[in-house]
RNA sequence: GGUGCGGUAGUUCAGCUGGUUAGAAUGCCGGCCUGUCACGCCGGAGGUCGCGAGUUCGAGUCUCGUCCGCACCGCCA
């Protein structure tokens, strides 16, 4: 036996009794005669002591010792001379009777502790170095409590784990596949799951009506900070239901997972936003509803008054800004510049204070009366001291950057509270999105979403604007601006389904060709069906308070999707390209 | 595909309008130190300034190219 404890648990109550412990060397202090030595393992730490009056052998151990070496220690625990309140086993150390070292360490390249001196590719390198510090730790343990909240309610609640293949067919709709050659068939490539979604479906026609699993997905698109080309998703269907049914179950397991993990508990019911109200108030379909600050139209109110930009506008919206009438003329000028960078886009920016005496300020003076600005900030409820902010244009272009506005003012204001969680559902999406570039309709969320049952006639219709104002069975979980997950009620009529299609522009060979499977298994009693999957990497994120997933996966990649501790991707030699028959242009 | 920021001791960074031998902190090594816990004190070693070209009498510093990292836009049904 290694050990008789871990570093992290012993208290006053132990002293006086022998245990072994083995672990890490955090850091040794030497005191003329006496070493401090921190012992560390993935419960804490523990001090040691070696005395001066110890044996010279054990000394000579014990000044030895440098950062990260593996130790088994065997000794005393006795009660502190001098205790430290800092430490959960401050008031004890282990007067050491014997040291073994298990294995020698070369210094780490950066500091293994809360706060590490080490940058983030250095960290990446050394993974295995950096997942020994305490942050890391409690992220990767956060992530297995919330894997177990989300089993426990998912068991209770009659839901079956199966698992779905990994090699699977390409379909071209939606994201990049990443793509797997067949040494068996040549010339002929497995893709990887963007999501079991199929399959799923295809459990659901076979019976087992309460499906769900934690499952690997893959996307060969470029990353960013929330975004990985593997990721982890919580897949769930569930046959038999309506969308109250399956926002009712999820908001379930929402609330387990909250309480288990974090003692929070979430509104009940949670809040639902249609997407239209989404957009028009908070130009985003995934509202951070932490802070007000909605955007309104204002077009009525400084249309026809001579200010060309705003006369030939289709759009003008508006947000208030608390306490921001002291801005100084800089300040806002600088804002300016922001909006007109090209992440937001905007053209220009109006601002209208309302001074603390209840004067108007505005960069449109010449063109207002004090009338029309007073009935612009009354529209708003600008009190004194706040400041209006308005841009025009476009009108869904327009409130998506006045949204983009609205998250920077709430985060300059600080709020935006990393622990504070306001959750919702945004339902009633459109079902089909037109693009105007390609000339054909996209599926908003995926072409197996179903029209909500009172639009089904709509859907049917040939006219463009008749399609565009179809509604979907779809919705989406949102969490403070993140979109953590998302589903719908599923087309479960082989009819339909084609319709789908159609509509999409895919013919009748081409979806034979990709869905044919499905299609057809639609024939044999597919029964009425939907469900949602959740990202769970962002879930874990965020529940920790991060804007990165990257702590929250044991082994991401980066940027560029490189693995840099492994060096993934990499050539493969000659005989695995001839074994393929691939061969790679020069 | 694009934009921004960054790359200088093991590490994190400073280094001005180009100018002698490139600094600090921390880590590392050696010595001293019996109650430290960011221990303290003394001393020491440690650099192809990402890489390549150019401008210049002279480049860490200016220009161009290139590689790498991070954030963002596009993209992500």
């Amino acid at each position: 036996m290694y050990r008789t404890h871990n570093c992290g648990e012993l208290r006053l109550e132990n002293a006086g009794s022998e245990v072994t412990l083995a672990g890490w060397v955090q850091k040794s202090r030497k005191l003329g005669g006496m070493t401090f030595i921190d012992l560390r393992d993935r419960y804490g730490i523990t001090q040691l002591v070696v005395p001066g009056e110890a044996p010279e052998s054990l000394q000579e151990i014990a000044a030895s010792l440098g950062r990260e070496f593996v130790l088994q220690v065997t000794g005393k625990v006795v009660e502190r001379e001098s205790k430290n309140p800092k430490m959960p086993t401050g008031e004890i150390e282990i007067a050491v009777s014997d040291i073994r070292i298990l294995n020698k360490a070369q210094t780490p390249p950066f500091t293994i502790e809360e706060n590490s001196d080490g940058g983030e590719d250095l960290r990446a390198r050394y993974r295995y170095l950096d997942l020994r510090r305490p942050p890391l730790q409690r992220a990767l343990a956060l992530r297995h409590r919330l894997a177990q909240e989300i089993r426990s309610y998912l068991d209770k609640e009659g839901f079956m784990e199966i698992e779905t293949p990994y090699l699977i067919k390409s379909t071209p709709e939606g994201a990049r596949d990443f793509v797997v050659p067949s040494r068996m068939n040549p010339g002929q490539f497995y893709a990887l799951p963007q999501s079991p979604q199929t399959f799923k479906q295809l459990l659901m026609v076979a019976g087992y009506d309460r499906y769900f699993q934690i499952v690997r997905c893959f996307r060969d698109e470029d990353l960013r900070a929330d975004r990985q080309p593997e990721f982890t998703q919580i897949d769930c269907e569930m046959s038999f239901v309506e969308q109250e049914d399956v926002l009712n179950t999820f908001e379930g397991m929402m609330r387990q997972m909250f309480r288990g993990a974090l003692g929070v508990e979430i509104p009940d019911p949670l809040p639902r936003m249609s997407w239209y109200e989404a957009m028009d108030k908070y130009g985003s379909d995934k509202p951070d509803i932490r802070f007000g600050m909605t955007i309104h139209e204002v077009s009525s109110l400084v249309k026809g008054c001579g200010f060309g930009v705003f006369d030939d506008a289709e759009y003008i919206g508006a947000i208030c800004v608390p306490d921001a009438a002291a801005w100084t003329r800089k300040e806002i000028d600088q804002l300016t510049e922001w909006v007109k960078r090209p992440q937001v886009g905007a053209k220009g920016l109006v601002y209208v204070k309302v001074n603390e005496d209840g004067s108007l300020k505005s960069s449109v003076d010449k063109f207002y009366t004090p009338e029309q600005l007073q009935a612009l900030a009354d529209a708003l409820q600008a009190g004194k001291g706040d400041m209006l902010l308005l841009l025009c244009g476009p009108k869904r272009k327009t409130q998506g950057q006045l949204g983009v506005l609205r998250i920077e003012m709430g985060q300059r204001l600080g709020l935006r509270d990393p622990k504070v969680f306001a959750p919702l559902w945004v339902v009633d999406f459109p079902l089909l999105e037109w693009s105007e570039e390609d000339g054909r309709f996209y599926a908003m969320h995926h072409p197996f979403t179903a029209p909500k049952p009172e639009h089904e006639s709509l859907f049917y219709s040939d006219r463009k604007e008749d399609l565009e104002k179809v509604c979907a069975n779809a919705y989406d979980f949102v969490l403070n601006g993140t979109e953590l997950g998302g589903g719908s009620i599923r087309i479960h009529e082989a009819a339909m389904q084609e319709r789908m299609f159609e509509v999409l522009g895919i013919g009748k060979q081409e979806a034979e060709y990709k869905f044919g499977f499905i299609i057809n298994a639609f024939k044999f009693g597919a029964p009425p069906h939907g469900g949602l999957a959740f990202g769970f990497d962002r879930v874990c994120a965020l529940f920790g308070g991060q804007e990165t997933i990257r702590d929250y996966i044991a082994f991401p990649k980066n940027n560029q999707g490189r693995d840099v501790m492994i060096d993934s991707p990499s050539a493969i030699d000659e005989a695995q390209l001839e074994e393929l028959e691939i061969s790679i242009k020069k």
